[in-house]
RNA sequence: GGCGCCGUAGCCAAGUGGUAAGGCAGAGGUCUGCAAAACCUCCAUCCCCGGUUCGAAUCCGGGCGGCGCCUCCA
């Protein structure tokens, strides 16, 4: 397996360091609003990740995502909504493991959150461990970290001290910190909002700490084998994480830092709450598109790459899918066949490749390539009937081999499983039609096709007899 | 101002030194009552200019264009 690590900006090959288990953490939502398909684009890749390294590397997985769940922004939209905190970002919660299960994501093995009691014991004491370190300060209430005090400071964003303090950005009110890098651990608490106080004050935690306290308490000392989240993340967020925890440990934080691109808007800008360019999951299905080619759609761009959404490629993805979820119901039907040379060995060759492409930095994209190839392959067996029934089923669970990881036919199948009208009468359309077409009366035959076709039917005729799917 | 990524056919997108995967759309053909699906055929020399090399989309240099980070952000 090889993966990209950000750390050393280049690919290396990857095997976990203790047993066959990978420790990953993923940074995941904060909790004030509904998620949009810019940050499931992360979602997506990370549990393209997490499948990748289940079923084609072999190991197992234990992956922590994290809710934050509390911060400004959850604070002020919960005063706002006159719902007590927990409360308020308990809704968001519920609404991103919607959204996460309409995508088909596996479920991490912990979704922590920040508020939960433990977790913020851990926070209090990891600042406590960097307090004997000598690597905070306190200054108005607040305790900071104090990045002069750990040489290594900046390796991952590998931005300087010089090109961070003269950036023109940075805000300069924040004059009670001794220098502009400096971060907020704990965050002193005006009147009337959350508070904990768990060994070093009363405050709350500031952004960066949950991640390391929860990464650490949740899959053991360091270092993790894999930290994932948007490239955004990286500074400050992800240098911050590395500086807390190495300075409270004095270990390495995580040996890989897997980081996923944005989803730019059509216009090219980037998908982000604060600039208010932002669709759900929801929103994309009221345009009446299926989650699935949602998800086809988000895996379709390799990773490490801006993914630009537009309704157009949305669009290809319905037909690519389509052309897969055609292939699959063809294979099905297959009934007879006198074999097909070499097939087996050609599912095995296909096979291969499909999870070369996947162990070489999850490249789903080349991974497609593969299944579609071997689709077009059966396709034309299945024409020249000498794909044999056995060979049928082999060659279906090819498709299911790769859907384990892709995600996307198990999904298509469920959103499919109910016809979109009720089944007795489509059975008796049907069999009115067939009757219509064996009197070789084809205006009544195409007068029940078109009908079905405006309640959402398709009907294909073949010497085999007559099939409906979805349109 | 600093750092970084990207630029492949009408659209989407792999490939990172050995002569351009795949998907969508399109054209022609086969099959079909028709339609659809499927199959077959066709459809790019990889932003531009130099350089290195027997050989470059792939490496180097210089342009042009797009995006991101340096501030909350997936």
């Amino acid at each position: 397996m090889r993966l990209y690590n950000t750390l050393s900006r280049q690919e290396e090959d990857f095997v976990p360091s203790r047993d066959l288990t990978v420790r990953m953490y993923a940074c995941g939502l904060t909790v004030y609003a509904r998620g949009h398909i810019g940050n499931f684009r992360t979602f997506v890749a990370v549990d393209l990740l997490r499948r990748t390294l289940r079923h084609v590397a072999g190991f197992a997985v234990h992956h922590v995502t994290n809710f934050t769940d509390v911060d400004d922004k959850t604070i002020n939209e919960s005063h706002k909504a006159g719902v007590p905190l927990r409360d308020y970002t308990s809704r968001y919660i519920d609404a991103f493991r919607e959204d996460a299960a309409a995508l088909g994501l596996e479920p991490p093995e912990d979704t922590p959150r920040a508020t939960d009691p433990g977790n913020l014991q851990a926070m209090s004491d990891m600042i406590a461990a960097l307090g004997q370190r000598g690597h905070t300060y306190r200054s108005d209430g607040s305790i900071y970290f104090r990045i002069s005090t750990l040489p290594a400071y900046g390796q991952l964003a590998r931005l300087d001290h010089a090109g961070i303090v003269s950036g023109a950005r940075i805000d300069s009110d924040k004059y009670e910190k001794e220098d502009a890098r400096d971060f907020v651990l704990w965050k002193a608490t005006p009147p009337g909002e959350p508070s904990w106080d768990l060994g070093v004050g009363p405050g709350r935690p500031g952004w960066h700490i949950e991640c390391s306290a929860m990464a650490l308490r949740l899959l053991g000392p360091g270092p993790i084998d894999i930290h994932c989240g948007g490239v955004d993340l990286i500074f400050p967020h992800h240098e911050n994480e590395i500086a807390q925890a190495e300075g409270a440990t004095g270990t390495p934080f995580s040996r890989f830092w897997f980081h996923v691109e944005h989803l730019l808007m059509d216009d090219g800008e980037k998908m982000s709450k604060s600039l208010g360019n932002v669709f759900t999951i929801r929103d994309i299905l009221e345009q009446g598109y299926r989650a699935s080619a949602l998800r086809y759609l988000l895996i379709s761009v390799h990773y490490r790459k801006q993914l630009r959404f537009s309704w157009a490629t949305m669009q290809q993805a319905e037909e690519a899918l389509r052309r897969i979820m055609d292939c699959v119901g063809r294979l099905g039907r297959v009934t007879d066949g006198s074999g097909t040379a070499g097939w087996e060995a050609r599912l095995i060759a296909a096979r291969d490749d499909f999870r070369q492409k996947l162990s070489a930095d999850v490249n789903v994209p080349g991974a497609l390539g593969a299944v579609f190839e071997l689709l077009r392959e059966a396709n034309a067996a299945i024409d020249a009937s000498t794909l044999s029934r056995e060979e049928a089923d082999a060659t279906l669970a090819f498709f299911d081999g790769c859907d384990e990881v892709l995600g996307v036919l198990v999904l298509r199948r469920a959103e499919e499983a109910a016809p979109p009208i009720p089944q007795a009468e489509l059975d008796d359309l049907l069999a009115a039609r067939i009757e219509a077409r064996r009197m070789r009366n084809f205006a009544e035959a195409d007068r029940i096709r078109t009908a079905l076709e405006s309640r959402g039917i398709v009907l294909e005729d073949s010497a085999a007899g007559t099939i409906w799917k979805r349109k």
